[in-house]
DNA sequence: TCTGGGGTCCTAGGACCC
DNA sequence: TCTGGGGTCCTAGGACCC
């Protein structure tokens, strides 16, 4: 069997961990800047706030409504999520940690034990760990298991555990189970299965392969299988990424080459940072900017250019020299920027970089990234910046609704006076 | 005024090779 | 009248996940 074990609510149970006058009142958490409500506690989702809702345009109802309001904060979610997981590593020889909020754990060689009793135990031990609540399924396939776990969240008279044990409890779930609401089947997909009268899990199981095949790839196909209990996908190592990415939305418009050059700068050394962090260097390099999506009344440009580097790097003086001949060649002058990103690929180890012909092989400003590592892990993310950078500026996200970073900042640890 | 960010995998089709 | 066969590699685009 596997389990799968999923934070509820997980970024607005952070918020409250720490701030328990929120217990029992609904609060959304916003992405960066401000922008779109991305996640909601059960209260919130009770009171009819969308996923994915613009912040702007609801104000009035989370005033009304009386909805709390904060701003994301990573930092915070991160370690809370490295706690959990840490604590749910104790409960099987395998885990794999699915998403910041979620885990597998293979419990095969189990069949003696009470996993309905285990999972009892890893809701308690975690909540009694880091005060986040957590459900959990049981199921012979991770497919399953994702659904199991759905049935944990959806019905609460399960105490949070739901065991997937038996042929008769996976029938029962794959008809209850809507076919949208299958991991790996998402709104395009659910479109057209939904047109050929397949609307359950359990009508997908029975559906004829040589269409899934054609229509979904290999990818359906498994999961296909392992919706009918045959398993497919294993738990999955902890692999180095094949591309890091460094995108962001502006707080306002930005029209001139220089500021965007400073942003993508920036970019292109938190990339560099990233590939440092799992000892890669990249190979290519991908730079875009556009204006925004949203508003008729500006004119719209996108453009994103690749570009080869002559040589493997993840120095952020080499990234940022490619970032900017990369963004001058797509510039445009006479619009309104609203988003840049930088995206680097082809990821290489750091020790296998192939020899150059006419350049320098040796790794470029190895050392010297060493120290600037090193410097901004004590003193703060950017305090060694490049020129190019702008060091006068500050840039600032909007984050009107911060909370403390109550686990990774000295500052902002909570004191307790004991009479 | 204000609408997130970061990933993965698969396939078809074109370019190219011998 | 007639114009091979068998491969590989790369890229763009589409789908999905959190």
């Amino acid at each position: 069997m596997f389990a799968l074990v999923d934070c509820n609510n997980f970024y607005a149970s952070c918020q409250r961990v720490f701030q328990p006058q929120y217990n029992g009142k609904p609060i959304v958490v916003l992405s960066n800047n401000d922008g779109c409500v991305i996640a909601r506690s059960n209260e919130a989702k009770a009171l009819g706030i969308k996923m994915g809702a613009p912040a702007f345009k609801f104000e009035k109802e989370f005033a009304d409504k009386g909805i709390n309001v904060f701003s994301s904060n990573y930092a915070l979610y991160g370690n809370m999520s490295s706690r959990v997981m840490t604590l749910l590593s104790e409960f099987a020889p395998e885990i794999e940690v699915y998403s910041v909020d979620e885990a597998f754990l293979d419990f095969s060689g189990f069949s003696y034990f009470d996993l309905q009793a285990i999972g009892e135990r890893m809701r308690k031990v975690v909540y009694q760990g880091t005060g986040i609540p957590v459900c959990v399924g049981f199921a012979p396939t991770k497919a399953l298991a994702k659904a199991a776990n759905r049935i944990a969240k959806k019905f609460p008279q399960l105490g949070g555990v739901y065991l997937m044990d038996s042929p008769e409890k996976i029938l029962k779930a794959m008809k209850w189970l809507k076919i949208e609401d299958v991991w790996g089947i998402g709104r395009q997909h659910a479109i057209r299965l939904q047109a050929q009268g397949v609307y359950n899990a359990l009508d997908f199981t029975m559906m004829n392969s040589d269409w899934i095949k054609k229509n979904m790839s290999v990818i359906g196909l498994r999961l296909q299988k392992e919706l009918s209990g045959i398993r497919t996908l294993e738990l999955e190592d902890i692999a180095p990424k094949k591309s890091i990415a460094c995108t962001r939305s502006f707080d306002h418009n930005y029209s001139t080459f220089d500021e965007l050059k400073e942003r993508v700068v920036t970019y292109a050394t938190i990339c560099a940072e990233k590939l440092r962090k799992q000892n890669s260097c990249c190979n290519v390099i991908q730079v875009f900017i556009h204006t925004n999506f949203f508003r008729e009344d500006q004119p719209k440009y996108s453009k994103s250019i690749t570009i080869d580097l002559p040589y493997p790097t993840n120095s952020n003086l080499e990234l940022a020299k490619f970032a900017i001949e990369a963004l001058k060649r797509i510039y445009k002058d006479g619009y309104s920027y609203k988003k840049a990103g930088v995206i680097v690929m082809e990821l290489t180890p750091e020790i296998a970089k192939q020899t150059m012909l006419f350049e320098n092989s040796e790794p470029r400003h190895l050392k010297l990234m060493e120290a600037v590592d090193k410097l901004n892990k004590s003193y703060g993310q950017q305090k060694v910046k490049l020129a190019a950078q702008d060091l006068s500026k500050t840039w600032k996200m909007k984050r009107e609704r911060l909370s403390p970073k109550f686990t990774t900042d000295v500052k902002d640890i909570m004191i307790i006076f004991a009479k």
